[in-house]
Parts: C-alpha cells; sequence; structure tokens
DNA sequence: ATTGATATGTTATTCTATTACCCGTAACAA
DNA sequence: TTGTTACGGGTAATAGAATAACATATCAAT
C-alpha cells in the first residue's frame, strides 16, 4: 500500500491520479472473468504478477517480479516470472515495454492487442495510449512500400504532466 | 561480397534490390564527410562497424558484429562494439531496434534523430520510412494526456514486398 | 487407474550490456 | 621540453535479461 488513494475516478489516457486501490481489484476481476470465460487458467503465480504490475502503474523488469515473487515463496527462478509474465502479454493482460525490456500490466486487458506507450522518464510511469492513429499512419507508410504489418511497437518517452511541471527543463 | 548487384536505382523506402556495393561506398562517404565537418573522429572501429551494419541491411546483435571485429583483429571485448555502436547511434549513422535489441544502419545519416523501421520477419531486413506521420499522430495522442514525447520508439514487424510472395499464408 | 494436457520447480546456460581500470596518443598550454 | 587534458581503445569482471532442458506435480476426462 503505497499509494494516496486520492479518491478521483480514473482517467482513460492515464497520469491522473484516481483510486489506486479499486484499480487494482477492478482489472484483476476484470481479467479473473476473462480467464473463466475463456477456459484459462489464472492461477496464484499469475495473479500475483499481475497484481504487482498494477500496483505499481510503471514498467517492471522480470527481475524485479521475481524479487517480489521470491520474498513471497511463489517462485524463485526466472523462468517462473517469464512463464507468468508469457501468459499474461499473450492473453492481452500486459504488456512488454520493447525500450525498457520491462513490463506493464494492460489498462483495458482484451484480447492480444498492441498498444501505444507514454512512458515518464521523470517518474517511471507508463501509460497505455489508443494505438490507433499512430498505428494507422505507420499502416499507411508501411503501404507505401508494400510492406504487411502484422505487429507494432509504438512507445514515447517524455515527461507526464505532473513531471513536466517539475522538471521546467 | 555476398549480394547480387542488381544494378537498380535505390530505393527510397527500402526493400528494393539495388546496387549493394555503391549504396555501402556512398553511405559511409556521406557519413565520413559530415565527421570531417562537425569534428567527429570516423575511427577504423567505427568505420568497419558501420560497414558491418551497412553490408546486410539488416539488424544486428552487437555480439555478431562483434564477431566480425574479433575474426578482422579490431577488437575482441563487448565494449568494443558497444563504444562504436554508441558512437554511430549518438550521431544519427545508426539506429537501435529495441524491439530486437539489435542495430541497423541508418540509410540517410543526418543529425541524431528518431526514426520508423519496418523489418521483416521472413528475411530480416529492416528499412527505415519516414517517421513523420506516425510521430504526429502519437504527438496528438500524447499532447490529449498532456505528455510531452522526447523520443520515439516506432516499430513495425511484418513481411516485405518479396517475403509476402513467398510466404503467402 | 491411466492418460494427456497444463503448470511448476530447478539447474544451467546463453545472450545482452555495463562498470572499472589501465594504457597510449594527439592537442595544447606553460 | 614538460605537464595535463581529452579521447579512443584493450581487457577483465560483472550485471542484467532471457531461454533451454529436464524433472515433477496437478488435474480433468475417460
Amino acid at each position: 500500500m503505497t499509494d494516496t488513494h486520492a479518491p478521483r475516478p480514473t482517467d482513460a489516457i492515464g497520469f491522473a491520479s484516481h483510486d489506486h486501490h479499486a484499480c487494482i481489484e477492478g482489472t484483476v476481476a476484470a481479467v479473473a472473468a476473462r480467464c473463466a470465460d475463456e477456459g484459462l487458467h489464472l492461477t496464484p503465480v499469475r495473479r500475483r504478477v499481475l497484481e504487482i504490475l498494477l500496483a505499481r502503474h510503471r514498467a517492471l523488469g522480470a527481475y524485479e517480479i521475481l524479487d517480489v515473487l521470491r520474498d513471497e515463496g511463489l517462485g524463485s527462478q526466472p523462468p517462473v516470472a517469464y512463464r507468468a509474465l508469457e501468459f499474461l502479454t499473450k492473453h492481452g493482460f500486459a504488456h512488454r515495454i520493447e525500450g525498457m525490456n520491462a513490463f506493464a500490466a494492460c489498462t483495458h486487458p482484451g484480447q492480444d492487442h498492441d498498444a501505444a506507450f507514454l512512458i515518464c522518464t521523470g517518474c517511471g510511469a507508463v501509460a497505455e495510449a489508443p494505438v490507433e492513429p499512430a498505428r494507422a499512419a505507420l499502416e499507411r507508410t508501411a503501404e507505401a512500400a508494400g510492406f504487411t504489418i502484422a505487429r507494432t511497437v509504438l512507445e514515447a518517452e517524455g515527461l507526464c504532466p505532473n513531471c513536466s511541471q517539475s522538471h521546467p527543463s
């Protein structure tokens, strides 16, 4: 419990403060429901990794996650973390941030999907942003080259609203 | 000398066949000129790493590059390759492909700049595509969230024109 | 009960990247 | 000439990220 519990509604885009506790519980519940629906097993390790990612709202390396799991007796070797992360990313419950070799929980878990990310270099927060506009632009660029896109990596590093105030640069 | 020397003009976007030998020499010459201009040292290791990247037209891992350098007696330990790559990427002569932990030569060397990449999962070719449209779209998305972009990672994996014919899927 | 599919435990290894320290040389000032 | 400063490179050691390979367990379905 490291957050401030500001009782504001969740922002669709992501950097606003919000009821973090409810945000975690709600997302886990939504994921659990989807798993039940689709016959996927949200096992204790998988659920816990999802909670760890949600609790931070930032990207975590596999070994940071593993440290937590180890402290809690849920697993001690890399494959434990990587397997859980593979499950979560494969089903669209978490995303890999390529630019950081790290992982973040998905904020609107659905099918396996690409996303765009806004990564704050000030506080480390990661927000998932609508992917369509940028993806569409990239599609048009690719089409001109006769290239067929299967997967996109769209990430932006910079300063979130809070940090751009504190770092007036 | 492993290419076919098809004497076609270089395609601005990148997957067309072209006079590869001239393409390498021309780019190295352009980079050398820029270095002379700006007082940068294009040392033997740095030049050779650039040539290696250009010769492949695909993304190479630092250790693949190091293997070549080692064979040629130009260096044997990781920092040799990483230092050269840092120089090349810092000055916009090469780019890091985040999604692959690999590096590719820049096809229009200028100042340090972001770019968009089309990465063929069939043949491994990497083309640098215009970054502006996708970047602008991402800018608009970020603006809506009050986020200030400093750097973008825009990569698309898929099939290039040649491979989408061979892999009719 | 047995099978088959899925999930986990564990060891070892590979791949990627950086830190730290030392050496040599070019450029320039005293 | 002698510092001394900056830069590039050589090397060893280590850190960080990811996977391979193999053993074990769990559980549902026949």
